[in-house]
RNA sequence: GUGGCUAUAGCUCAGUUUGGUUAGAGCGCCAGGUUGUGGCCCUGGAGGCCGAGGGUUCAAGUCCCUCUAGCCACCCCA
């Protein structure tokens, strides 16, 4: 059997990369406008790098990595997400001690390895936006604002942006003990998911599709009420800006993420018509990563979106890619000239497609038309010694006899 | 990682229930009808170890097992 690529390793031909183009354009042109820069950081890292920062005890770290032992022995895992490496290269770099908020973002390959579904691959393609050095609302706003802006831009109808706040570490243990007391007292009533969930992630007890589950969290205390002060006054102002700037977005006090940095601000962009795997964009802020990973005491916030996902949601490109020009030669002499008519052409930068062998015109025409060319040039014997060539419009039909020293001129680009 | 569905021509799919002569269709591709003119139409042609491996049987695309891949749900996430 002929080798296959690796599961949930996908390549991606023209057309579909076409659509990532236009989204890769947008993204870039939006993001200019906030003042981000575009950073690439390796597809390798330590491993010890994801432990840290993404938490022991989450699904990717302790299941997902792609982690090997390099030749001299050291563990190196795939990304499976953009933050960590760029929060590395941003300390490694010592670009902290320049004055923030330093703007970032990365376009490339993350590595999980899950079982793969529609919209979910294992080497996936994400755009991560990131804010360094930084802890102010203002920030949150202008990050959300962006998000919903290329969202908008990009033309996709149904996203909704959710939004929630997960307190920090001064007032979530609190909740986390306020929530594990309510539901310890139910315990049976929760699936067997959510009893280990207990242990690990009690928020997301929250979010349990079993019913039995939706039941037991009926009245479970809130994280809105168990918010500190400060955290508080943080969430507010962050709504009051993306409100004012007319971002649509609605609360979801049930809206936890996976990785163990995120405190306060987290949101994620929802689409319908994706089935499970409806999270477009998501993210949020995670003060006391850039510390943790050896850093200064600075603030930080990012999100990122899956491209693949985001192609599922855009329609394929209306104008099929064409030649300007075809070329049907007929006999060796009008091929020779040919080719080097269309070197000239092509060195003016227009399209122009040759036959590859010596068909007959009709099938040089098919195939003309099948690639839906402008416009074919036909030579043959005939024309070579008159030195005029027949030039055809394909749309319309009709055809205009040509000096064959004035094809390059005819195609010439506009001058400015 | 768990459960379910699926795999036949380049593409979309019949055929599998009830095993039985050379495995079909539409679209696409190639050629001819037009001795040098595309699309529409007509005619003809090429193209399949029926996902891979093993088993049952006189006989397997069809039944059984294993593997691989895709899809769906869960888990989780982009």
């Amino acid at each position: 059997m002929s080798i296959q690529a690796v599961r949930g390793m996908k390549d991606v031909w023209p057309e579909e990369a076409r659509k990532w183009q236009r989204v890769e354009a947008l993204a870039r042109q939006v993001f200019h406008a906030f003042g981000f820069g575009e950073i690439k950081t390796p597809v390798l890292e330590k491993t010890e790098l994801f432990a840290r920062s993404i938490g022991e005890a989450t699904d990717i770290v302790e299941k997902e990595m792609y982690t090997f032992a390099d030749r001299s022995g050291d563990s190196l895992t795939m990304r499976p997400e953009a933050t960590a490496g760029l929060v590395r290269a941003y300390i490694e770099s010592k670009n902290y001690a320049q004055p923030g908020p330093h703007k970032l973002f990365l376009i490339g390959p993350m590595f999980r390895h899950e079982r793969p579904q529609k919209g979910r691959l294992r080497q996936f393609h994400q755009i991560d936006v990131e804010v360094l050095g930084d802890e102010e609302p203002q920030g949150d706003a202008e990050i959300i604002l962006m998000l919903d802006q290329f969202l908008k831009k990009l033309g996709l109808g149904k996203v909704i942006i959710k939004l929630n706040s997960l307190g920090c570490p001064a007032c979530r243990p609190g909740y986390r003990q306020a929530l594990l007391d309510f539901l310890g007292s139910r315990r049976g009533r929760l699936c067997e998911d959510c009893r280990r969930r207990l242990d690990t992630n009690p928020l997301r007890v929250l979010d349990c599709k079993a019913e039995s589950c939706q039941e037991a969290a009926q009245g479970a205390p809130n994280m809105a009420d168990h918010l500190c002060e400060a955290c508080q006054s943080h969430f507010a102002k962050v709504r009051q800006l993306i409100g004012a700037a007319g971002v649509d977005y609605e609360l979801d006090p049930r809206l936890v993420r996976g990785l163990d940095y995120y405190i306060r601000t987290t949101f994620e962009a929802v689409a319908g018509d994706l089935g499970a795997q409806n999270a477009v964009a998501g993210g949020g802020r995670y003060d006391g990563l850039i510390e943790a990973l050896g850093g200064p005491a600075q603030g930080g916030i990012g999100f990122a979106f899956g491209l693949e996902r985001l192609s599922l949601l855009l329609p394929d490109e209306e104008t099929p890619l064409a030649p300007e020009l075809y070329i049907a030669a007929l006999g060796e002499e009008a091929r020779d000239w040919s080719f080097s008519a269309a070197a000239q052409l092509r060195g003016q930068g227009v399209w122009v497609e040759l036959s590859p062998q010596d068909k007959s015109l009709k099938a040089q025409l098919r195939r003309a038309n099948k690639l839906n060319a402008a416009q074919v040039l036909i030579i043959g014997p005939e024309e070579i010694k008159a030195g005029r060539g027949q030039l055809k419009d394909m749309a319309g039909g009709g055809q205009e006899e040509i000096p064959l020293d004035q094809v390059a001129a005819r195609f010439a680009p506009p001058s400015p």
